[in-house]
DNA sequence: AGTTAAATGAAAAAAAAGTTTCGTGCTGTA
DNA sequence: TACAGCACGAAACTTTTTTTTCATTTAACT
């Protein structure tokens, strides 16, 4: 009988549903929650169903959709799929649901597909208080930290290293060459925090770098891969990760996510120092870069 | 009345549709195009509506989900809703629906859900002619290369280098700094490959590097952000990337997608070349790696 | 405490969905 | 061409779901 009147708005149910949580009695509490918890497919259910789980009656949660704006149920429901039918348009979805392997599409939507599920991946083989460990150690900026990796990892060393000399000092990167090694380690002790990045095929050399800043006292944080770099041995935190890729090559996507992450987290921890620290750094940088550039032109 | 025989195999439902490629009849596989086309939403309607989507009727519709191997279309949509629910059970989702901004759960978490809309961006900003492009300039393998990055792109224009080493000769990373910058220039000409790495804040080093080396016709390959490092104006290929982040800096994280993506893709390009020269350079360092070790040993 | 208003669920009524049956029309074979 | 067999959909039938109604309970206010 009654016609529809207001059009579905932009926000996606779930957020009408929360937005409403003043004016909703104590029954429409309970399906308010019952739907949230395992939105949407809770709310798939029949009214009847619902309401059962609920603990509560079909009358009851039709009136409650009837807040919604809805004017059944069946609208309702079909206001759900289409928003479930846009969420469910993306990149990974398709390629979850082509098997994961089929080589359809363009090469960035293959590679990134997968990258999506290697971040999955990156996030359940992580424990979180490896992370958090890291980030205290890291936050101590009394402890001058050095940074070395391999022949591919150097890159992400670099990276890490100009992340935290944003948030912090004493930072230095060692290069992974004999000289810069000893030197380094002469200065290396207990106050010290190591971080390494390993991954297959380890390197002997920094193998053995690890291993003598960790006689040395030094605290060590590695990054590696699923089947450990030697140097794990001798750490304090190892970070595994994820390296398979859909490629010759291992992937360094998961070793960034997690520095980023640590990065991102120190800034928050270290706070407003940091804060501080970075606007003051911005600032030298365009004094000096102006000096570098004139330099570099004349 | 008829009770469940078969339990439902772990396959998904739509494994099962595919593989029953062969056995189904003309309307029947206009049903199963229909259900696989906006998988699983299309499935969700009622027995009739998904009849007429495919030009069919219920009955049919019925017979077709009795060949799936259910005992009813209640049966078959529960299964569905199961499975959606299994799907729908990821960081990414979680995160989507916590409103992307919820600071909720670990920060691996967070930052990877975010990474994985990252990677979606990134998939849409970036044309796939512009990666084939800049993968078939990089094929020819007579061209040298020449790698340039700033304070924090420096790591990705590492990695780019040892990727691009790992695949052809003639690679060369420059440092951003007056005197390796200067001469580098004076070696580039029309023949050479130039790849810039330059996000905000844009260094004017950079900028004036980029500028010369395309005034002496080199080709210039340029990984930039969504605004645009100023080289983008003499590049013949700009990858502009997203790089916001959940946190104070900016993230590398689609720029290493691309990057990985663009050294899979040349692999696969210059092929079995490749494959040779991989495994003689793995073979040559493992000779070298055992020398540096012993030699930073003594 | 008493009154009023709102909220709730049971149950009946209405609507819609799922299932079954059966006749038509097609396809391939004798 | 006639026949068998199968696929198909229309329509009748059955079941389930949604909606409405109404009595009861609960909460709120004087």
């Amino acid at each position: 009988m009654s016609q529809i009147e207001n059009e579905p708005p932009q926000v996606t149910i779930r957020a009408r549903i929360q937005s409403l949580e003043t004016g909703l009695t104590k029954a429409e509490q309970r399906i308010a929650r019952v739907i949230l918890s395992d939105y949407p497919v809770s709310a798939m259910q029949t009214l009847s169903d619902l309401g059962k789980d609920a603990a509560s009656s079909p009358a009851t949660v039709l009136r409650f959709v009837g807040k919604l704006g809805f004017s059944g149920y069946p609208e309702f429901q079909k206001s759900l799929k289409d928003e479930l039918q846009g969420a469910l348009d993306t990149p990974l979805s398709r390629f979850r649901s082509a098997g994961g392997d089929a080589a359809a599409g363009a090469p960035l939507e293959r590679y990134g597909a997968y990258a999506m599920q290697l971040m999955e991946e990156t996030m359940g083989m992580v424990q979180p208080q490896t992370i958090s460990a890291t980030v205290d150690l890291l936050a101590d900026t009394r402890r001058p930290v050095y940074l070395i990796g391999g022949r591919y990892s150097r890159g992400l060393a670099t990276i890490m290293g100009y992340g935290l000399s944003s948030v912090r000092g004493l930072v230095r990167e060692v290069e992974a060459e004999a000289r810069d090694m000893v030197n380094s380690l002469a200065d290396i002790g207990r106050r010290d925090i190591v971080v390494v990045f390993d991954f297959r095929r380890y390197q002997s050399n920094i193998g053995h770098f690890a291993e003598e800043a960790h006689a040395n006292g030094a605290r060590l944080i590695v990054f590696t891969d699923r089947w450990q770099s030697p140097c794990a041995a001798f750490a304090e935190q190892v970070i595994a990760l994820p390296v398979a890729s859909p490629s010759l090559f291992d992937t360094g996507l998961s070793a960034l996510l997690c520095v980023e992450t640590i990065i991102s987290q120190l800034a928050e921890t270290i706070g407003a120092q940091s804060a501080d620290r970075i606007s003051r750094i911005e600032h030298l940088y365009r004094k000096i870069n102006d000096l570098g550039a004139a330099d570099g032109d004349s």
